[in-house]
DNA sequence: TTGTAGGCGTTATCAA
DNA sequence: TTGATAACGCCTACAA
């Protein structure tokens, strides 16, 4: 591999000249900024990132905490994962994954932070030195990337209203976190503002819980119902539950769910469901945290992305 | 963060010291040892890999080349990706995510590879000089992890065979690859050697397209039947073809998956699956590639893993 | 067994 | 505008 010093020497100039051609084109002279181009294309250099990070002080890694468990990673994370390799290796960077076990952190210019708890910001986000940027709502402050999900929730209720059914459930995902109630909120305010009464239920995010608690429902229901489902995962467990009981979807039973990440197309029929960009959003979350480390920590806000309803037949024909 | 001059100036010895100490401790006293371990634990010091790259001429980055598109990402990758970060964090190296749309495939120690196509190997595998290995099998003589795909197809058939259906379809996925012949070998050898005739259709990996294929079969079937699916997802779909046509499972129609990542707990009933250890696998990818960079490129030979048979509602009550 | 000198590839600083 | 020098943190080679 061809080194800096390799291309001066070509070019017949110091490794400096060279050196700025690369950080500081504008204080080199056109000839000789045309003479280090050209040695660079034909030695095919590239800079040497071990060598860069030492000066400057820096890892040129990003770590992503993930602080769910491995159990309920869902399809969902490698879209994160890819949306966020993307952006890291166009600047350079590369990722280190760690999870809950992991006791030490170790070494890295800055993390990414999903699946995180209440209690985490205690016992493990507060005592972090580096910039970070959460993947999930929160309110304490820290710069974060989410979806609307208050407006997601919206927006998937009042479709099913315009649909004709008013008996709306909320299935929910037990966790007492932020995203879940925005999403929550979203549903409660739709049905209050019709004058309606919100039914909200909370479990664990799996489908055969799901499935459990919506059959126990539609066996004593005899009327046009809905179910709209914070997960993808939730919905599907719902549609069993439909079809085991001999009822028709939509005409019967009406289902959504949320994310719109993979499990939506298994289900059959495929789940309405609300959209997030997930890995647009991960390509978000690294530039947000690349650009915090080249402002030296500097608070860059927040990104909350627009959610789309994607109607299929699990609400329409 | 503490550097060596730091826990030098702190244990009063050389720099050089305490580097033997981390790397040839027994060239230095048990008493300085002692020194230094105490010295760097209080100054909490961690070696700067960016500097140790530099000295070795590495970069302590390693690539995960995901050949496959990013549209047919199936659970699977996000378990295989945990395996291979984990082994890496232990050994401090990084992670690079390269896709096929990555152009080029910049400076690593080393490199895994999946998804691969036959015709991958021209257009890209031979042009690389770093050291890689395979995930998934391939007869060119590249070192590879994998499960035992035939021995998988072989005991899931013998499984429904043992259970007394006798008319057993093969479902697998249209691709031309060494891993999708070993799963069809698997089915055929077994069936031709109870003297039944083997039936295959292959199709693309995904659970509509499954369940399109068994409606029509099942429509025209009146005796027992089984679906041997080579991925949990044409499993999925079958359950769904069956579903749809008011036929019992596993009673009127049998259905095994493979893979045992996630989906085929999604699916109700579950599915009986092969299921492949993907964390360990991705963990012995990471593990073959250091040592090989440790080695020098020395060839390691493969890591074939013994497929287990997971019996669920899809095949028996 | 321990320490000194030099170099890995890059960049900031200062001098020309 | 360009170049020489020193420094980043660590390790190899050699010397004591």
């Amino acid at each position: 591999m061809a080194t800096l010093s390799d291309v001066a020497r070509k070019a017949v100039v110091s490794k400096m000249t060279v050196s700025r051609v690369i950080n500081h084109p504008e204080q080199v002279s056109a000839e000789l900024r045309q003479l280090v181009y050209k040695s660079m294309k034909e030695l095919n250099y590239v800079p040497n990132s071990a060598a860069q990070a030492l000066v400057h002080n820096r890892t040129q890694v990003i770590k992503l905490l993930i602080l769910e468990e491995m159990d309920t990673t869902e399809p969902y994370y490698m879209n994160l994962l890819a949306g966020i390799a993307i952006e890291l290796d166009q600047r350079h960077y590369s990722l280190q994954l760690v999870t809950r076990s992991s006791h030490t952190i170790g070494r890295c210019d800055g993390l990414i932070v999903t699946g995180m708890r209440e209690t985490d910001y205690d016992h493990i986000i507060s005592h972090l030195e580096q910039p970070l940027i959460l993947f999930g709502e929160n309110k304490k402050g820290y710069d974060y990337v989410d979806v609307d999900n208050k407006k997601g929730m919206q927006m998937v209720t009042e479709h099913i209203l315009n649909h004709g059914c008013q008996k709306i459930l909320f299935y929910g995902i037990e966790i007492d976190e932020p995203f879940m109630r925005s999403r929550i909120e979203g549903y409660e305010e739709t049905m209050k503002m019709k004058q309606l009464l919100p039914q909200i239920n909370l479990m664990k995010n799996s489908s055969h819980i799901a499935q459990f608690e919506a059959e126990k429902v539609l066996q004593k229901n005899h009327e046009r119902i809905a179910f709209v489902c914070a997960s993808d995962r939730l919905g599907i467990g719902v549609v069993h539950a439909a079809q085991r009981l001999g009822l028709n979807i939509p005409d019967d039973v009406m289902v959504t769910g949320f994310d719109g990440v993979f499990l939506d197309r298994i289900a059959q029929p495929k789940l309405t469901t609300i959209r997030q960009p997930i890995v647009e959003m991960g390509k978000t979350c690294a530039k947000l945290l690349l650009d915090k480390i080249d402002q030296d920590g500097m608070k860059q806000g927040n990104r909350i992305y627009k959610p789309e309803l994607i109607i299929r037949n699990s609400t329409t024909t």
